[in-house]
DNA sequence: GATTCTCCATACGCTTACGTATGCTTTATA
DNA sequence: TATAAAGCATACGTAAGCGTATGGAGAATC
């Protein structure tokens, strides 16, 4: 254990882990700091309060919360494939420093007692889902039931998954199934 | 505004409803006094001290949580029919006491930051999936992916709804429809 | 109508977190 | 290597919540 200086970055990759782990209540500059193994010292010194700090995750989390779903999608032409590849991404948990697996629904967690947050969630929700609609759209598949219903399963598998390791992308890959089962009859 | 006297039961009520709007930070006895324009002597009369307080509100949902969704089901003995109930039950919010619509997220949102209400979340959910599992292997569907595909997507939508308005119970019908047409093929 | 019991208000000491201020180390720079 | 700057420790005063204890107001009972 060196005297090591830290960083913003570390601050707030400690505040996504102790998010996880502890929920929203552990965002605070001494919890975090024991945690750390520091003191709050550092914590004020890197950033202005504790509601800055917060901002300072939401922002980062908002910024890859689409992104990092979408992105390596787009580079597959067939937007079947590309469905199907949306869907074992639900299996896909956050890396280790937003978080880890629990990362998305602890976020969710702490919108229900921040309306900042909040704003951020419905936001992200908001793209994510439009993006799906556009998919399912460009497969000839109109009902606009199925947007809600692929991406509340998506929202309910993060859930479950924070507890059990069973396979999302199974069960994900079973609501595609069921779904271009009826494009194929169609 | 008389003076009432209030009962263990006002409080708890008190309890969900500030679960819902403010989180689980909310979950206090000044806090709550304050909410219900009394002190915390009377908070301390009716409870040992918080954690009791908040047990006993974690009892009354886990004793409910369970039963309020299947019992009426079992009045129906076909077994396709009690599936589609199942389904539109999704729509259906907690009573207003027990923090309404919201409800259910706001527990699991606790279920974060508390082993003891994530174990209770997990009793719940294990009795509420053995339940949908025993269903379909009735119908006789016996994929295992379809329970958990059906549950997760019952728990997105409650989480979904915490926002919006929309119908659940549509896009639960729809994935009802889409297991059931597997069914028919069969 | 006096007494008892139920329920609530208030005041206390304790703890934890806040944000500020001030100084002590390191690390960088001249 | 002297000096400055960056990064952290520590010590305030303030605020909010805890749980206790004690007293007072209302309701019930006799």
């Amino acid at each position: 254990m060196a005297k090591n200086r830290l960083s913003p970055e570390d601050w707030l990759s400690a505040g996504f882990r102790a998010l996880s782990t502890d929920g929203p209540n552990a965002l605070k500059a001494e919890p975090l700091a024991r945690r750390l193994g520091t003191t709050k010292g550092s914590f004020y010194w890197h950033f202005e309060d504790v509601p800055t700090f917060q901002a300072a995750m939401l922002q980062l989390w908002e910024d890859r919360a689409y992104v990092a779903v979408v992105e390596d999608l787009n580079k597959e032409p067939n937007p079947i494939k590309r469905l199907r590849a949306l869907a074992s991404a639900a299996a896909e948990s956050a890396p280790e420093e937003f978080g880890g697996k629990g990362a998305e629904p602890s976020i969710r967690a702490w919108a229900r007692e921040s309306q900042t947050v909040a704003k951020a969630v419905k936001r992200i929700d908001d793209l994510r889902m439009s993006y799906v609609r556009d998919l399912l759209t460009e497969i000839g598949l109109t009902n606009s039931e199925l947007t809600r219903l692929l991406y509340g399963a998506f929202i309910g598998m993060q859930e479950l998954s924070t507890r059990d390791d069973e396979s999302n992308s199974d069960a994900m890959g079973t609501l595609v199934d069921l779904i271009l089962a009826l494009y194929e009859d169609a």
